[in-house]
DNA sequence: GCTTTAAAAAGTAAACT
DNA sequence: AGTTTACTTTGGAAAGC
């Protein structure tokens, strides 16, 4: 079997900070923070090592998205905690960051004939119209996880919270593909 | 017990009323784009198994209407594109896909997606090319989805490079903007199209 | 359902040069 | 015609309409 590099591209993950965060005070003060309250509820803070971006809401609660690992995400975090520490603003000191989804890819190295695959994993377990979209939709169970299956042979492998669900899923699906004779 | 009864003719009526209008907003749109008699009575069945298997929860008549007139199409082989039935629809192109991949799942309907090679007698037809011509693009279709030159585009574009070759290959030459324009892609498409086409499949093409 | 964030895949599209 | 930017799909959380 071989060993396919899965590359981690996206973890969202949420955590809560504090409570009754005063938005337009950090909107004030810090000069490319993004809060259009008509808009979205959630002001935005970009972090640029590890880049990242944040949404605070005013509940605390707040989403980190576009690291590229599970530890930047919370490198992410604890920088947004401290320049709102900075404002004075009151906030918990070890906020316990929730990964929610992981979002990665992968290169199975062959070029694939999604319709075969269509077929070969069941019309009822796929999605694939490539009139709207070029890559064959498949919901796994175990690991609950979806993956967009492409005609070059990359993937996306999204929804999992633990990088091993990534892994899992492509190691299942380049073992279905080959008992099924379509790789 | 008469209350019920009469609560049981109400739904009735609203039951017959909707059926009603979604029949004829079948009709209204099956019209406009020129299908078959036979695609309606499909797209009649679907419509009405979505019904009675309460599909149409949360989503609008119009929308199931359209689905099911676009699965029809592509079931009877006559496929028309989701921005073709959305020009007829009050429903948007990305609603029709959504409630189609819906009600396909729902109903067990068993689609692969469609050939390009289903696209070429209207394209044809509408660009006003012989039978030699339809028979040569599908030969290049058929081509090239043994070698895997399909997986992942879309049909109407590889059908419109595969008849803008064919056009040029029998004489019947047509432009790249004629061919896209009946296909419903742009040049760019079909130029990408048909130098992949040609080149893998070693076909020579002189301008 | 929508709104906002981020990122990848590959195809198609539109706006410019 | 070539380049760039952008939209399609997937997943998840947040607060509110």
């Amino acid at each position: 079997m071989k060993d396919y590099k899965i590359k981690i591209e996206n973890v969202v993950a949420s955590t809560q900070i504090g409570e009754n965060i005063d938005l337009n005070k950090i909107a004030r003060e810090i000069k490319d923070a993004e809060y259009k309250p008509k808009q979205f509820p959630g002001l935005v803070l970009r972090t640029k090592d590890p880049k990242a971006a944040a949404l605070v809401f005013r509940s605390g609660k707040v989403v980190c998205t576009g690291s590229k690992s599970v530890e930047d995400a919370r490198r992410a975090v604890k920088q947004v905690v401290n320049i709102i520490k900075s404002l004075g603003i009151e906030v918990y000191d070890d906020p316990d960051v929730r990964v929610q989804n992981i979002v990665a890819s992968a290169d199975l190295g062959v070029d694939l004939n999604l319709n075969a695959i269509a077929v070969g994993l069941g019309l009822e377990n796929i999605e694939y119209e490539p009139e709207q979209f070029p890559g064959l939709v498949y919901r796994l169970r175990d690991p609950r996880v979806v993956v967009l299956i492409f005609g070059s042979g990359k993937m996306v492998i999204t929804g999992g919270k633990k990088p091993e669900d990534a892994k899992r899923a492509v190691e299942k699906i380049s073992e279905e593909l080959q008992a099924l004779g379509l790789m | 017990r008469l209350r019920k009864w009469q609560r049981r003719i109400r739904i009735s009526n609203a039951t017959e009323r909707n059926l009603a209008f979604a029949l004829s907003e079948l009709d209204r749109m099956a019209s406009a784009l020129g299908l078959p008699k036979s695609v309606r009575e499909t797209a009649a069945v679907i419509y009405r198994k979505a019904v009675e298997k309460n599909l149409i929860r949360g989503r609008s008549i119009e929308g199931v209407v359209a689905a099911a007139l676009y699965a029809a199409c592509r079931q009877a082989g006559v496929p028309r594109t989701l921005d073709e039935i959305a020009t007829y629809s009050r429903v948007d192109r990305k609603e029709i896909g959504r409630t189609y991949r819906f009600i396909a799942r729902e109903l067990g309907l068993k689609l692969l997606p469609t050939s390009p090679a289903d696209y070429v007698p209207r394209f044809c037809a509408a660009l006003g090319l012989s039978g030699e011509v339809q028979k040569k693009a599908i030969e290049i279709i058929k081509k090239a989805e043994e070698k895997e030159l399909t997986s992942g585009r879309g049909p109407t574009g590889v059908a419109a490079a595969a008849i803008y070759i064919a056009s040029i290959l029998t004489g019947e030459r047509r432009t790249q903007r004629e061919v896209a324009e009946v296909a419903g892609v742009t040049e760019v498409t079909i130029r990408n199209r048909y130098k992949e086409l040609a080149e893998k499949l070693g076909i020579e093409i002189i301008l």
